[in-house]
This record gives structure tokens, sequence and C-alpha cells, in this order.
DNA sequence: GCCGTTTTCGGCCCGACTGTTTTCAGTCG
């Protein structure tokens, strides 16, 4: 099992015990359990076949939940929620899902109407059979149904970056409001999650403003959910919530960090404050009734000593040991990237020739790049065999013209279903970096993707692997693959890791780049970009960097070109 | 259910908005 897969039992069991009115820090207690099962940089797996690791030293986890832990690993499965499961319909949690419904009002029409599913809730919503229930009206009627369609629709969260192409327009429209003093993002964006389930922004005014009001107008609304004078929600119309609220000046750096999380950390937060007698909220940092300070953040962190935490960090995982012993990363920037470390051109599946592309470094100052098309096994998109004389003089080519960036000889040679690599020595010899990859054959089980994955990544001429876990946010799992093994691997081959900036792949994960980070592995953040105006990606792959406490000593590609070369050396 | 340099018991973050009802419970973040 992997951790996400323990991590879920204990948020069914959450679901299920809040269901059932359980004690409510009972319920938090498995989330909390879950979260630090969810974030841990090693796999429960290993913790468990170490003797000298305890379980109950990890946070939120005592006696109980390892005990949990410990009968998953060995039978597969937990009595207990079992039990719960025989106790409360499973179908139940779905229910849950859909906004306005809690647990409270689940388990009413559960008990009224003994609807245990979405389906059956959606045929009794239409029938008009919930407003027999006490507390149920039309509205919230109509909001259930329309819930219900959403539910379908939207599959899980918006990628950041999708995200960025509704906060843009819509802030520079909230900032013609007028009267405004500060207008930011907080929440997951502005922690830059690789995805976000909404947006809040936040501001101040100076004095009256018709902010709510020119809010709800926005052009591309498609509902109001709330309106306020002090917050409001809507819906646009590709989906995406916003949340907007407007505080006090004196209050914006409380408001900011309360608003922007994550949760966890604020509830650190404000249990530091409660030990000194100062209560935290997103108005200020209070002394009893006395407003002590809130207009910054770093305000707020120094009355409760610790220096300005920055947002990509605050998740509770670790952070706040780092601040007090003065040793919080120093966060990567994006103009420390160097050079770019895969790309595609039209020589296989890109949409730019290789000079389009060298031209789209050069704008953006790169000192290197890496050319690195498709391998000939991806049929019909690979490069073929005999066209990489033709790149590389090509490349010898533009090479001779542009002494400002070295472009490196490379591909993205795939890994066959074996572990071998899809090019012979001969063709590999002629590259100055080479990346390898997984693009087929992603069923295999774990140990076996593990040993061919390892297994390519032995090959002398290796230099860096790519897309280590395949994933597809939203849209595909990753393939099974111990990735605790890959970073031995590549510490043992003095391999990099590639953190591949697409939006959409975003992989390494944060939690994965700390642990390589631990081992002393670097990792290569490149965009895979398959047109110029993709190498724009890379300011998501610093950010998912950033998350995962990376400093520029960590990322290959924020190295010199002569240093950099230098890492490629074994 | 977890946690502990005030505690092994008694805490555990808390305010805004909505729909419903008529003073507030439930949900949300």
């Amino acid at each position: 099992m992997e951790n996400i897969d323990y991590a879920r039992v204990f948020g069914e069991i959450a679901d299920l015990l809040e269901i059932q009115g359980a004690n409510p820090f009972r319920i938090r207690a498995y989330r909390n359990g879950a979260r630090t099962i969810e974030t841990l940089s090693q796999p429960i797996e290993s913790l468990l076949a170490d003797e000298e690791a305890r379980l109950e030293d990890l946070p939120g986890i005592g006696k109980d939940l390892a005990g949990k832990i410990r009968e998953l690993h060995e039978t597969g499965e937990l009595n207990f929620l079992n039990e719960l499961r025989r106790e409360v319909p499973a179908s139940l949690v779905q229910i849950m899902h859909i906004p306005g419904l809690g647990p409270k009002r689940a388990r009413q029409l559960w008990d009224g109407l003994e609807i245990t599913s979405v389906e059956e809730l959606e045929e009794a919503a239409k029938a008009g059979a919930l407003e027999e229930l006490p507390g149920f009206g039309p509205t919230l009627q109509e909001r259930i149904l329309k819930g219900i369609v959403e539910l379908k629709a939207r599959a899980g969260r918006f990628k950041l970056a999708d995200a960025d192409i509704y906060v843009h327009p819509l802030l520079e429209y909230l900032r013609k409001a007028g009267g405004l003093a500060d207008l930011e993002v907080a929440g997951s964006y502005r922690r830059r999650c690789e995805t976000v389930g909404d947006i809040d922004i936040l501001a101040t005014s100076s004095g009256e403003s018709p902010l709510m009001d020119h809010f709800v107008a926005y052009r591309d609304v498609q509902e109001v959910l709330a309106k306020g004078p002090t917050k409001s929600s809507l819906r646009l119309k590709g989906g995406l919530q916003v949340d907007l609220r407007l505080v006090p000046r004196e209050s914006y750096g409380a408001a900011m960090a309360y608003f922007t999380g994550s949760k966890a950390h604020n509830i650190v937060i404000r249990g530091i404050g409660r030990e000194r007698g100062l209560k935290i909220n997103e108005y200020g940092v209070f002394e009893g009734e006395r407003l002590v300070c809130g207009r910054t953040e770093e305000e707020v962190y120094a009355a409760i000593d610790l220096p300005w935490v920055p947002p990509e960090l605050r998740e509770d995982r670790g952070e706040f040991d780092a601040a007090r012993a003065g040793r919080l990363p120093e966060s990567l920037r994006l103009d420390d990237i160097r050079g770019d470390l895969q790309m595609h051109t039209t020589y296989s599946d890109g949409r730019q020739s290789a000079a389009e592309m060298v031209e789209a470094c050069r704008e953006r100052g790169y000192e290197y790049m890496a050319i690195t098309d498709h391998s000939p096994s991806l049929a019909m998109t690979g490069i073929k065999a005999e066209d990489f004389e033709r790149q590389y003089a090509e490349i010898d080519e533009l090479q001779e013209k542009h002494d400002d960036i070295r472009i490196l000889k490379s591909c993205e040679v795939d890994i066959l279903e074996d572990g071998s690599l899809d090019l012979g020595d001969d063709i590999l010899a002629l590259m100055d970096f080479v990346v390898i990859a997984v693009h087929s054959k992603f069923n295999m089980s774990r140990a076996d993707m593990t040993r061919r994955i390892t297994g390519a990544m032995r090959h002398p001429k290796v230099n860096a692997l790519a897309h280590p876990t395949g994933r597809l946010i939203n849209r595909r799992e990753p393939y099974p693959v111990d990735v605790e093994e890959l970073v031995k691997v590549a510490c043992d081959q003095g391999l990099m890791l590639e953190l591949n900036a697409q939006p959409d792949r975003l992989d390494l994960r944060d939690f994965h780049l700390q642990m390589a980070r631990e081992a002393g592995v670097k990792i290569v953040i490149s965009t895979d970009a398959h047109r110029a105006a993709e190498l724009d990606y890379m300011r998501y792959g610093v950010d998912q960097a950033r998350r995962g406490w990376l400093e520029r000593a960590d990322v290959g590609n924020t190295y010199a070109l002569e240093e950099f070369l230098k890492l490629l050396e074994k």
C-alpha cells in the first residue's frame, strides 16, 4: 500500500465518524493522521520495515493510529473501518461533497428519507421530497440539484496554471473598482499549490469602496453565491469559485496570513499565540481586547518571535522548527535559472524548429539549453534514427552563430519495458546530456517498474531522469514506482532527477523534492516545452521547487555553464 | 484520538454567511 492509501483510509474513517456525530476532536485526529501520512517524505512501508523508526514519533500518530497502520499493513484491511461501514453507508460520504451538505444534513437525509447515495438524493430533490425535512427549504433543494450537476461535471480541482488564466484578468478588473489600497490573492494560489479549489482575494480600502458591487458585476460571473459587505463569493463561467474579502487596512497582514493558510499552518500559529496570551485571528494579533499588530504579515510572525515564512512553506511540514532555528530555505527565484534542459522540436512532437527554440531561450537570457526530442521507439512521434546526424549538424550550425548560449546535444531517451534504453551507445556517445523517461507500459507492478527505471538509470551515459512518476494532474495517476528507491539510485549514480514544469505534470511532487534534497540529489527543473511559449512554464517549476524547500544549490540548472557541465561528470 | 518545560486530564481556532426560522444551526474556509 502507498502512503496515499493509508491516508484515504483515515480520511474515510473521519467522514464516517462525522456522519455518526462523533467527537469532533477525534475526527480531527484522523484527519491530521491522514495528512501526516499523505505528505510524508518517505513511504510508510519503509518506516514499518525499519527497526529503529517508530510510527508513534510521527506528528499526529499516536498509539491507536499506529496500531491501525500496522493492521492495514499486515492484513490489507481494517476491522474498525469495516465496522463503521456496516453502521454507516459509505456512499453517504459522496453526499458530503455537494456544497451545502455536511455531515449533519447527510445524516438527516439518511434518517429521514433513507437516502444513501448521490443518485437517490438527486431523485428525491427532483421530486421535491427534501422539503419534508426540517431546515431544508426550496433554495437549499435547488442548490443541491445544481451541486450534483457540478459534482458530475467538475473533475477535481483547478490546476494552478488554469486558475491563472482566470485570476489575472479578474485582478485587473477589480483594481478599477476605486478606493482600494491593497488587492492580493491569498489561499492555496498564493502558496502555489499544484491545484487550487478556489481563489481567495483580499482587499483593503482607504474609504468607501464599491468593490463588492463591482465584483459581482464582473463579466464572467456565472453565479453569485454570496454577497455581503465584507465577503462575497461567486462562480466564474469556467467553474472556478472566487471569494473576495474586504478587510480594514490595519488588519491586512493578519488577514493575509489567515487566508493564505494552510489551515494546518494557521492552527500552529494560533497555538503559539495562545501560549503567549495572544489571540490571533484575521483581524490582527490581540492582547485581551487590545490590537497589538496586524498591518503586515511580518508583524504577525514577529509577535510570536518567528521570521516571516514564505507562503510556499506554510504547510506545517517542518517550517516552524526551521524558522526557530533560523534555517528556513532561501527560496529559489525564477531568475536563478540559467538554462532549460528539456524541450522538443519539429524533429519529434515539438511545434517549432531548433532555431526558433534557441532564439526563445536566448530571449530568456539562458546560458545553456538542451534539445531533447523523443527517441525513435515512440512511433509517429520520436525522432528518426537516421535524423540524429542531421539534427546535431544543425545544432553545430546554430552554435556557430551564437556564442551567448550553449546548445547541448541531447535526447529524451525512452526507457523500454526491460529497462534498456531505446538508443545504442554509438548514438548516446554523440550527446552532451542524456535524459531518460518512461512513456509506455505503465501497468507494471511497482517492483517491476522500479526495477525497469533503476536499471536504465544505471546506464553510464545517463544524466537525468525525466518526469519520474508519470502522473498527469486530474487525468492520470502516477505509475506505481518506488520514488525513494529512484532517489537512492540517483544518489549512487550521480544522476539528476527532473522536476518537470509542465502544469499538468509537476513531477516530482513537492514532498519528493524534499526527499531528494535531503538525500543530496540534484534536481533539474525543465519545461519539457513543445513550443517556445511553453518555456515560460519554468515559473511553475520554480514554484513547485520552492514548495519542495529547494535552494539554488539544490537545482542543477541554476549553476553557471562550466559548473553545470562538471555536474554531468561521473 | 493526540498531546504535554504549568497538565497523563482536559484541552483541541473561530468568524462570516445562508437559509430557515424568529434566534440559530449548519456549512465553509
